[in-house]
DNA sequence: CTCGCGAATTAGCTGTAGCTAATCACCGTT
DNA sequence: AACGGTGATTAGCTACAGCTAATTCGCGAG
């Protein structure tokens, strides 16, 4: 097909897109990624994943040191977070223009991220006003890759009465994501925590008024910014 | 990559799609589509034409009898139409909806109608109420691939003093688009064919009232659709 | 210090779709 | 009827990105 240019500015394909946006994601939990996570996490063979960090390797955007996994270089980091507000801003454009289901567009933003020109994401980032955030609550990188670096945290881990606002809804399956939509768990909802009971696995949240009980699991992939006691009480 | 499956509803590849919709064009000046034509039009070489209209043919979308070029079976033409449906709603939004220009958008439509799903497609028509035509006045054909069929003649064919309404501008070439929009050469544009002296190829136009002076190759592609005499005037 | 296990890598294939170079086929002249 | 030229096809390669099977590596246990 095409000839998919050495160092310039040529956009990557899907697979090596995939792969840095895999690596930007799982060094979050940590740094050095294995490429058994990174074969998981994209469902493709541990072979197909020597070969490809070995392709990104050379092109710099990955380091790999022998034994300790791979990580982002600058360059790669910086292309990782150009997909991931391409991808955010495609998610706020399904969601807030063409109105589909916020549980549900995922899959597609994952395709058209590869390949929606600039020229139209511009165009679809302007006709939002310059979302700050995608449907989840994520925050959308600036046009040079910078990211608004948030202090956010478990649903979880609030302590028994504390009060919280939703901001992230960090998750890749839709049917979790649905659920949580159902029981009021969108970014922005106010939620206090009732009742904790760590060693029966147990959490019982006040969610907008509606009270929803838990396991941790449940609440995995929450994040929440604690509110103040004593804040404007809904 | 993906396995891309045999008969059954899984999209056809770029290159495949490319292929059909060509043909498909093709088709409308002749309808045997000599292979020749194919590589000129999508840019590749013969014997690559000739290994994708085998792998074509093997999957019952063209039709190839020996010495006589290829042609798409019903099949075929299907696939082409609802890919042309998809190019046009496409290009409706990027220019109703983000804005972009008229002239300009037919690459992103390109690259797009191969990546967006049938959900998002859907949402796009929704948002703009079901346009009939897209910006260069195309008709869009339905969501079975019907397409309605329109008595157009060539702008440079109209007798001297006819009156008629551009309906159709059909190009690829986004130079010569801008140049016609430049001198006001757009679906539903009143025209009236002031001078032609076919023998110097020299065509004097009236263009909602600015006079166009032009040779039958600036007009080529320009189909009008012509206007009762005594019909309201501008 | 060696063994074995699991993770990683190498070897070698598959499929898509492009390419060039070489060959073949048809058609109109001479 | 033979010849040449245009255009189509075959042969054989390239690149991407996946795969399985086989092999190697590194590290902890004995």
């Amino acid at each position: 097909m095409v000839k998919p240019r050495s160092r310039t500015k040529v956009a990557l394909s899907r697979s090596r897109g995939d792969y840095l946006k895999a690596l930007y994601v799982l060094a979050e939990t940590e740094p050095d990624v294995a490429p058994s996570r990174l074969a998981a996490r994209l469902a493709v063979s541990a072979p197909s994943v020597t070969n490809m960090l070995r392709r990104l390797a050379a092109e710099g955007l990955v380091a790999r040191s022998r034994g300790a996994g791979a990580r982002l270089t600058a360059a790669g980091r910086h292309e990782a977070l150009i997909l991931v507000r391409r991808h955010r801003i495609l998610e706020a454009f399904l969601v807030r223009v063409l109105g589909l289901d916020w549980s549900d567009v995922h899959e597609d933003a994952e395709v058209l991220e590869h390949h929606v020109s600039d020229r139209v994401l511009d165009a679809l980032d302007r006709l939002m006003a310059h979302p700050s955030e995608d449907p989840h609550g994520h925050p959308i990188p600036d046009r040079r890759g910078r990211l608004a670096r948030r202090a956010l945290r478990p649903l979880a881990s609030l302590p028994r009465g504390a009060r919280a606002t939703v901001r992230e809804i960090r998750d890749r399956d839709r049917r979790r994501m649905a659920a949580w939509k159902q029981s009021g768990l969108v970014p922005g909802a106010r939620v206090r925590m009732c009742d904790v009971r760590a060693l029966d696995d147990v959490y019982e949240v006040d969610v907008e008024g509606r009270r929803l009980v838990t396991g941790s699991e449940g609440l995995d992939g929450v994040l929440v910014e604690p509110r103040r006691e004593g804040a404007h009480e809904r």
